[in-house]
RNA sequence: GGCGGGGUAGCCAAGUGGUAAGGCAGGGCUCUGCAAAAGCCUUAUGCGUCGGUUCGAUUCCGACCCUCGCCUCCA
């Protein structure tokens, strides 16, 4: 059985299916980062989880391109910019290069492209000219362009596609800038901000004169771009469905590239919110955590990104702190299993992977990408292998299957467990005066020594075949 | 008001028309000079409430309650 997930588009499961005709190459976009401050744990689910998606292809062996965008001119990026009194590349990099460093922090691998808005002026002017040619899109005397969806609908498409709209009940109004009045249709949205005051430095000449892009129009121009007109998989948070994919579509689909039943994009994913502590993420609650706000409570990127990767996409997940903590202990009992794995595999000649663990995981993931049920396997697995540990019953050739079998989920769920360092010769040789002081059954003295060794940071662990030492 | 997700043990979280994965926490045990660490075992007659369909429902249907998201630039 091959991989099969929900797709936003018909609301149901479908097989995943490439455009590629080889059925190798796969094009995967995500909507990145708006780089004007420290993204948040509700931020990386999204990032964390397209990642898994693109580790889960390449672990299927298809060819992943993956892009992500950098937003590096918005709204807010403006109003920080303006208030800040910095140019708009300086204030962005500063918080693009954090983002990056916490994608890191987090294992994440890195997408192979990440086009920057600022740098895609000319594609995105094309793509606005193109909607103007075809009767799609109008300027208004301000010098700003608007998408129109009654046009758009008149030539056939389909707006509303990934949500079902009911365009008499739409709450709108509170949210319409003031600047928007010259939109023939309140739906219409903006592909072209013409420039206003408040701007400061931040705008571009156009045919339409001096102004700057629509939030939207990026993701249509640079996903083709960097993709081509119809791509196989685009990705984001569950937010971003309505409006901002819906408009990409309409925006991409709208200015006559595609031939006719071609797709701008064949599968849409989108990514469930966080709660924290089970209430939405705000300021106010002091639930809103940055990557930087966790670390410095002493928790670690792989601890995140394991929380962050035990529950479905799909669903709603509820990170809370209680949830960090036993991140740790459930990666210390894998970490655990793998020494000891490692260690009765010593002297093995490198082994096929033992096909239990990974068939039972790739039944999970192929599943709407269940990581949940990939997990209850692994530790099943580590169950398994610990009684067979206890019982001596894992030759050195069964460890290393075992092991190599791991190094293949692990290039999926990158929590990598490190093997654990040698320990200083000093702490050694206090191991050493501890052993020869339980021998001569002083316990006294061999108790202070563990003292001793705990209090620089390394921990004995007595088993049947003499002591260990594991780092605090 | 409209649309779409959810409500499963103390907490987090999979899943199924035939009697509930996994993780954390808790309890018991093993090992140990004692500890620690580790390991093993164990923990839901029950899956929001009330009805209905069915031989059988947590799973399907209906109503209701609660909760989360979106409804024009929020992952």
């Amino acid at each position: 059985m091959g991989l099969r997930f929900l797709n936003t588009l018909s609301r149901a499961v479908e097989d995943f299916v490439p455009l590629d005709p080889q059925g190798r190459r796969v094009g995967m976009y995500c909507c990145g980062p708006t780089v004007y401050d420290l993204a948040h744990v509700g931020n990386f689910r999204t990032f964390v989880s397209a990642d898994l998606v693109r580790r889960w292809l390449e672990f299927k062996g298809y060819a992943v391109q993956h892009v992500m965008n950098i937003t590096d001119v918005e709204d807010k990026i403006i109003a920080r910019v303006r208030s800040a009194q910095v140019a708009i590349t300086e204030y962005t990099r500063k918080y693009e290069e954090e983002f990056l460093a916490d994608l890191r922090t987090l294992g994440c691998r890195l997408p192979h492209q990440m086009p920057h808005a600022t740098a895609h002026l000319a594609e995105m002017i094309t793509l606005i000219g193109q909607l103007l040619e075809r009767g799609v899109a109008y300027s208004t005397p301000d010098g700003s362009v608007y998408f129109s969806i009654q046009k758009y609908r008149e030539r056939g498409h389909q707006y509303g596609q990934l949500v079902n709209l009911n365009f008499e009940n739409l709450r709108v109004g509170e949210r319409v800038r003031n600047d928007e009045y010259a939109k023939e249709s309140l739906a219409d949205f903006a592909l072209w901000k013409a420039r206003v005051p408040e701007d400061g430095a931040v705008f571009w000449p156009s045919p339409w004169g001096e102004g700057r892009p629509g939030w939207h129009i990026e993701c249509s121009a640079m996903s083709m771009k960097v993709l081509g007109r119809s791509f196989d998989l685009h990705l984001g948070g569950e937010d971003l469905a309505f409006p901002h994919h819906e408009d990409e579509i309409a925006q991409s689909e709208g200015a006559g590239l595609h031939a006719p039943g071609e797709r701008f994009v064949k599968y849409w994913l989108h990514v469930a919110h966080l709660l924290v502590e089970g209430k939405k993420m705000a300021k106010s609650l002091g639930n809103f955590f940055t990557l930087r706000d966790l670390l410095g409570k002493g928790h670690t990127g792989r601890e995140i990104r394991y929380l962050l990767l035990t529950a479905h996409y799909r669903e709603s997940f509820n990170f809370t702190l209680e949830g960090l903590q036993g991140a740790r202990t459930a990666l210390a009992r894998l970490d655990e299993c793998l020494a000891k794995l490692r260690e009765a595999a010593a002297g093995a000649a490198a082994a096929a992977a033992e096909p239990q663990l990974i068939a039972s995981f790739t039944a999970a993931l192929d599943d709407d990408f269940n990581i949940s049920a990939g997990w209850a396997a692994i530790f099943e697995w580590v169950r398994q292998k610990n009684k067979a540990l206890a019982e001596n019953q894992l030759t050195p050739a069964l460890a290393a299957a075992a092991l190599a079998a791991w190094e293949q989920l692990d290039a999926v769920l990158g929590v990598g467990a490190q093997a654990a360092g040698e320990a200083p010769a000093e702490i050694v040789a206090l191991l050493e005066q501890r052993q020869a002081a339980r021998k001569a059954r002083d316990f006294k003295r061999s108790d202070t020594l563990r003292d001793e060794i705990k209090a620089r940071g390394w921990i004995i662990e007595d088993t049947p075949k003499g002591p260990k030492l594991k780092p605090a």
